[in-house]
DNA sequence: TTGAAAGCGCTAACAT
DNA sequence: ATGTTAGCGCTTTCAA
């Protein structure tokens, strides 16, 4: 492995301009520094991640906790993440929380302590008590996306808007009997986004003069499976179906457009049928939906812990919290009530 | 930040002794470690990472290449490859691999090569020459899942193997137009598993006597949306249609299954549809697959790293490359052939 | 602008 | 079994 010594020696330097050269900290000459870089080149040198860390204190990685790994919305958030990151020449760590409690004590006691991260971004985990006082005691910058938390920097979206816009383009378009698909009960005791979103369906409603009917309400597990359940409940219900659905998630909803079309219901004709999220599927299902841009959100929360990282540009916009963007995206799975 | 000499003091003895009490490398007596851990314990230490690594040159870190985040069997096998690894104690970084040449270049020539990885896993991905070069030259464990190189310790799952088996079962229900939804051209240049799963169902067909037909075969991009459109042209085009459909995916698979249904084909009546994978939603659309247990492939390629790493439980059966399971999962999108 | 040198916190010889 | 100590390869004062 050539070390930082070979380089000095071949740019004819020390070793601590090589250093400085390399790291861009602290000034060097235009002359010095080519002699350097060349130098590096040649002989194919990178800086040794640990040694470097050891001597700085800064470790060029960011911690990220999710989830799972394996659902679309975490997946997307993480790959905008990691290129984010990656531009910036950061590595990303990845700490998959399962719901071992063991586990998932394992890594806010030993994984994060061992100093080898410089941030944490946390994609919409509700975390327990405990665990946000141990993130907290890390004394490092923490980024959490979409799980709320008042003790943690937080970039969320408006989820009651989210919810409202959903439920008033259906009001818009002439529904009154209008469904709810949204997180089941014991799913919202840690998690307060689905209840958000139900907040928000309500109010819509109320809005319009329109009266809740708890049986327009139907719980499911987030998946396309779940949708589907939930709309067949729903439509099968003898007296009064509704005539649009929104869904709490795009898979959700997308399970909801498969029951309709399997109890014969045609969408939009006889069915509306509306979900958030802005799911890769949406497109070839011709789903209606709130898009909440997941791969922009995890670019702006690699940009926010960079900003506390390096708290260099400035001049770039200053990032609110809560301020993160959505659209109602429509599609054709959404239409007017017949009159 | 609680510092090693702080614990030694603590539990008088001196730093070396409480390194290797924590560590489990040389020897302590019972006494020692006892005292040792509940120092620590009390201090809450944790030993800091860039200064382990710096002095061993061990990192307890795996780099994972993966080539797309948010595709479903790609975050399944990294979510296997995290959980065995946490359990070891081993950190995992993660590098997302664009379209992006010198994107990827500096993967290869920076970040990996900045001694902050023990080994690599790199997950299903076509690597040019020079990268492969690059991957070797940085004289690390490799462990490669799903994309056959040569020069790569590679896990793979025998694909001719597995295509032969969805089209046996096929063959076997009677099926004998059989049409096979693949790889587009351009994919197979860099990608050659999609050619060897054509090459195990032409094998299947030409052992059972059957002529391959190319009208039978079609071209998509392993999406849903790439496996609707290639089996509405199958199901459409006049003239002898097929009578069952061999997907190379699960998701190309799911696509058949939703065409079918729009274009009034009943399926397994009308049709039977197959795929490869295990992917999820495949119980939801009862769909028959050869799964390939993604999750495990991620967990064995775990540990096949660790092994090379640390190749301590030397009593356990040693793993022979190219010997992924595979398994044929009947449900019901197929079925006999009406006579 | 540059160099000399003192650490950063730990591990691993080498002694004992 | 345990302690002493010399690094690991870099960054960063401090001096020049």
């Amino acid at each position: 492995m050539v070390s930082i010594d070979e380089v000095a020696r071949q740019a004819g330097v020390s070793t601590a301009t090589v250093s400085r050269a390399l790291s861009g900290r602290g000034h060097v000459s235009a002359g010095a520094k080519a002699k350097v870089e060349a130098a590096a080149k040649s002989l194919g040198y990178v800086v040794s991640a640990s040694a470097s860390s050891l001597a700085s204190g800064r470790m060029r990685n960011i911690g990220v906790l999710v989830p799972f790994l394996d659902r679309w919305f975490f997946s997307t958030v993480l790959s905008g993440i990691a290129s984010a990151l990656m531009r910036r020449g950061y590595d990303i760590t990845l700490y998959s929380l399962t719901a071992d409690r063991a586990e998932r004590r394992d890594i806010f006691d030993t994984f994060l302590r061992r100093q080898r991260v410089d941030g944490v971004i946390a994609i919409s985990l509700e975390l327990g008590e405990d665990e946000t006082e141990r993130l907290v005691a890390l004394d490092l910058p923490v980024i959490a996306i979409g799980g709320p938390n008042p003790r943690l920097t937080t970039l969320t979206v408006d989820d009651v808007a989210v919810a409202r816009l959903a439920t008033e383009h259906l009001l818009a378009l002439g529904h009154r009997e209008i469904a709810h698909i949204g997180a089941s009960p014991e799913f919202d005791i840690d998690f307060h986004i689905p209840t958000q979103r139900r907040q928000g369906f309500e109010q819509a409603l109320a809005d319009a003069g329109i009266t809740v009917r708890p049986s327009l309400f139907e719980p499911a597990d987030f998946t396309i499976e779940g949708g589907f359940r939930a709309a067949k409940q729903l439509l099968g219900k003898p007296g009064g179906r509704p005539t649009a659905i929104f869904a709490a998630s795009d898979e959700m909803a997308i399970g909801a457009l498969l029951a309709a079309r399997e109890l014969g219901y045609r969408v939009p004709e006889d069915l509306s049928v509306i979900g958030i999220d802005g799911h890769e599927l949406g497109e070839f299902f011709r789903l209606t939906t709130v898009d909440q841009f997941p791969l922009g959100q995890g670019e702006r929360a690699a940009d926010a812990i960079l900003e506390a990282l390096e708290p260099a540009d400035s001049d770039a916009p200053p990032h609110r919290p809560g301020e993160l963007p959505y659209e109602l995206i429509v599609r054709a799975s959404t239409a007017r009530l017949p009159s």
